[in-house]
DNA sequence: CATGAATGAGTCTTCATTCAT
DNA sequence: CATGAATGAAGACTCATTCAT
């Protein structure tokens, strides 16, 4: 990535070279298989993507691409495995306790804005998530579901604290948490699809005002 | 269904019988296949379903199935017709202006109930309308879409006149409206993903609590 | 296969036709479909034979090849069986003790004459059942195996028992087993090899010879 | 193997040296080819062994193995010329009227034990031999073909003389030929794939007993 | 109308071979 | 010389669609 643009033979670096640069080409490559797989499997679902289209896009062979993935489902698992790492490193725990963190609103600010400013960076992995909820291979489609299950607790928790602390009105916990996340994949949804989307922080505000206080005036 | 051996072809009957036979069976077979389709698609996804798990869920022979549709993407179109024109009729747009008309929150909770309703009573059904916004053939994609957008017009204007009349708070119409459809469809996932899932009354009255108000007390 | 030469259409036969015809059709497809495979095989090999090669000697669409059969360890595998029941029909263990039995000399001759004489008749099975020994799916492989050492147990048998009558000399009978099989064996390929074979029955005189009496004057 | 850290080509050596030295590495390293291959064969067949195999067991990059060797082929055949050179070797042609020589009966039992022990100690290559009879490149299999002829004529000549001399009773020195040819490969086969086997010396004894006075008392 | 055998384009995957480093 | 990334032809298998019966 770093890299200098192109090494000049086979001389292995005069003298302060730390780095490998047959590791970094090969990730290098891999990355922009992972870009290429990316796009097809937003545009075409899980089973309308062929490697045919993969390898076109990634301007690679056909056996190039098994030279770096086992088989179409290793892709499309390298894919949903990255992005859910991603989401899951801007998606924290909003802590209420400690008070050194910041005060809960701007946690909950925070992550939206971490979450969906990652996602609108990656239309086609939003896509993906949005919609291989059930065209895919089943282990992928479990992991999948494991992980909204997951955010889905998180904020199943979230409100439980809230109400508890009496900021939150008492509710179904379980299904507002379902609502409220299907509130976040319907504005992802609007910012992804939506040829001139708002910014990230006016969409946040306007979704934390919707999930907050609903739309009544 | 109702027998007679065989029926000679499409002559309809020998005289006074007010409902022509042949045509009522050939529909009666039609229903079956878009049953089986329906189940088929909702499991395994356009691309992932295929015109053998079909007809074996039908029970009928594989020329058959080509007798009452073109090719898979007609019935996949068959089913989201019917989908759409179901839920068409389940959705009205709020009247405000029409003394004789129910109040409109009223008119909203029906809405909600109906829509919630039928769909609940048919899992595969939004199973398929939930998740094929990808995987399917673009003109299917294409249509899924526009039935979207059409719901999310609807509240968006429904936002926009309550906004005229101080109901509702000045807010992006677009991006909320966006937003209220995702609360809808993640209530809608969770009441058919749920294992035991609450009654449709109380649904309806959490998902319009939310949405009005919010979560905060 | 007897069946008459060509069915005129659909009509069901006039009158006692109690054979149902496509079961026949298909039969005899599967029959045309092994002919050609058993060819293939036995020119290329297990793993040099192609679909595209069998499916071109049987005349046959790719998709119609897995209409009859799974996959092409599956052809392979029901020809081996078929193969192996027809050996097996035709090799019985030699009766000693029943009086109404042909002395044990016609019985181990007529063995032969059956055995050499289905080899003969068909020699592309008899290519197969001599080189699939290494070159086949695993599980082929010792099904093959475990045949022949059924065939050497059964004459180490006959050896036992003649050693016990003292018609046969001592010897170490597993050995001497796999000597004699290995004789059958190089008969065979003899046949099946040389363009002006001599009969059957002349050669089964020379093979019994050698095996009894050697080549000592 | 004998290291010096890299040579710098093909420049043989500094001076006085009888031997170039990378010329015995370049033979060493082929030697290690040959080797893996032929396991690798052994174990799968000429078409289910792959060049992958053969440079993971050979430890060697796979451009390497094609500095070596033009082709899968042509290790193939390199393997067999090796075999058939050394059996060529152990096999010699049974002298009669040489005074000076061995009597014909040890010439033979020489023969066989030569052959016997060269084959046991290669179990891999016995392998190869034994079961290449028809999957490999045809050209390979003719060659073998060819080898596996002339032994039969050698044997079929000793026939021969053997009637000549009124040692061997009369018979159809052809098939006769083939049917011992036969023997001998099975008696192979017993010695490699028998987990606890004779001795050879033991082995051979009997292959004689048989193939001389047969298995009659 | 119903059937299901037949088709062949298309899919994923492997593997012998080449070549820049 | 050695390496291993890259290639693409070829293989096994699937599946939507057609058509004779």
């Amino acid at each position: 990535m770093a890299a200098r643009p192109t090494s000049l033979g086979p001389s292995p670096g005069i003298a302060a070279a730390d780095d490998d640069r047959p590791a970094a080409q090969r990730a290098e490559r891999r990355r922009q298989i992972l870009l290429a797989a990316k796009q097809v499997f937003a545009d075409e679902g899980y089973h309308g993507a062929s490697i045919n289209q993969i390898i076109e896009r990634a301007q690679i062979a056909r056996g190039t691409f098994y030279l770096y993935f086992e088989s179409k489902a290793f892709v499309f698992d390298a894919i949903l495995d990255q992005a859910m790492a991603e989401l899951r490193a801007r998606i924290t725990r909003i802590e209420v306790e400690d008070p050194a963190a910041a005060p809960p609103p701007v946690q909950l600010r925070d992550n939206l804005v971490r979450t969906l400013e990652y996602v609108v960076g990656d239309r086609a992995l939003a896509s993906i998530l949005l919609t291989s909820g059930k065209a895919a291979e089943p282990e992928a489609i479990d992991r999948l579901a494991g992980f909204f299950g997951e955010v889905r607790s998180l904020i199943a928790r979230a409100l439980e604290q809230g109400i508890e602390m009496r900021l939150v009105r008492p509710c179904h916990t379980q299904l507002t948490a379902a609502a409220l996340l299907g509130t976040v994949r319907g504005v992802i949804e609007f910012l992804v699809t939506s040829p001139s989307p708002p910014h990230v922080d006016e969409t946040v505000n306007e979704l934390i005002a919707v999930a907050l206080r609903g739309v009544l005036a």
